[in-house]
DNA sequence: GAATTAATAAAACGAACGTTCAATTAATTC
DNA sequence: GAATTAATTGAACGTTCGTTTTATTAATTC
């Protein structure tokens, strides 16, 4: 047999990238085979060296496509937010919001920088710099504005980022908490970190809103 | 050739672990070839099922003797605190300090459960549990004293874990800051999560005593 | 409807994998 | 010093790996 009816590239290439995602993130990119891509594919395993040259390069692709992703949509998403204040929270939400539903991606970016080429390795590593950041610009923003006081703004960061990726670690859908109340009590979290009050907001066509001080409870 | 002389069952076995250990936390166990672990240990491949029944077993008792070993050490540490507020500051500077000097054990104990048989990843899921549950019971314990103030206990601990654990992704010991002086900003941190206000203390003797309120400047 | 291009299958490549087995020699026991 | 046990080698097992090559058919173009 060759080229079968109803084949389409373009549904075959996506086809693969879901279904290496899927692979790779439950059984790792060492462990998965070729062979086993391609039956869930449901394709030939030659079939995949039209699209990529190698299983390498599929790798790559998937974490850098996460990355540019996740760049793009904090920079679309940042823009909303002024203070530091309303950044460092906006950031938090964004962060757990967005990764929540992209846990393939999320365990894959964790665990596989050491299954990457070196080049392709240096390329993730800038991109998640780059990425940790514009955390960091929150805080020293906010220190400068005197809104947080922190006392070692490289460490802060890197617990902040620490503490909200290890949501993905746990989470699942069927919580005894929504996704929107575990981000409300890790912003309230990261509020004590970097020694802030919360402005309370409420959300007003999408976009994150005050509605002046709230009691807290504790 | 046969048995070579000065050979030893004992030297060979803990050169094994040792190797296993640098190998598999810097490749990945599927990455590990047991003819590069046969390589490392100066060793033939066949010599390695002398020791072990086979690869599986080997990643599980590293796993396992990591798991005994932090459960071994904080026990034995965590008994000269007594107050909740004390018992908290000793774990972040007991993990800390304990896993510092244990990046390679670390390392696979977050990466390499999925390679783990089902069987024996219950057995290690099962210890880690019980490990972070000693840090949940500390909160309990700061809430029920109003020691700590804290919203929400069970994702406060998760939020702790992920936070200190971090520390091992980054951290070099040409570090700007000691393990000590990091170990102790995150103390400040973990306060600032619980919210509780720190007992400052000295070591003497190797052991953590009060020495008083001390003003932070921040 | 012929020519061309796109998408796949089928088969095979050499290399590497975890593991087993038999043979051999060093160390220990008696 | 003979017998026994401990430690290892060298070679091989069958399997699976990522990848390449070639042939074949579907879809598209003209």
């Amino acid at each position: 047999m060759a080229r079968t009816t109803g084949s389409d590239g373009g549904r075959t290439r996506s086809a693969i990238d879901i279904a290496a995602k899927h692979l790779i993130a439950r059984v790792g990119y060492e462990a998965m085979s070729m062979r086993r891509l391609a039956d869930e594919v449901g394709v030939q395993p030659a079939a995949f060296y039209r699209y990529y040259p190698n299983k390498q390069e599929l790798l790559f692709s998937v974490m850098r496509g996460h990355m540019d992703r996740v760049l793009a949509a904090w920079e679309a998403e940042g823009r909303s937010a002024h203070t530091a204040l309303e950044k460092f929270c906006a950031f938090i939400r964004f962060h757990i919001r967005f990764h929540v539903e992209r846990r393939d991606d999320v365990h894959i970016g964790n665990m596989e920088l050491r299954s990457l080429s070196p080049e392709n390795r240096a390329i993730i590593v800038e991109l998640r710099a780059r990425y940790e950041n514009s955390l960091r610009d929150i805080l020293d923003d906010g220190m400068d504005t005197r809104e947080f006081a922190i006392d070692d703004i490289a460490l802060t960061t890197r617990a902040i980022i620490a503490m909200i990726t290890g949501v993905m670690v746990w989470f699942r859908t069927d919580d005894r908490l929504s996704v929107d109340e575990i981000a409300e009590k890790y912003v309230e979290m990261g509020l004590r970190l970097v020694g802030a009050k919360k402005i309370a907001t409420t959300k007003t066509g999408g976009r994150n809103v005050p509605v002046g001080p709230k009691i807290r409870s504790l």
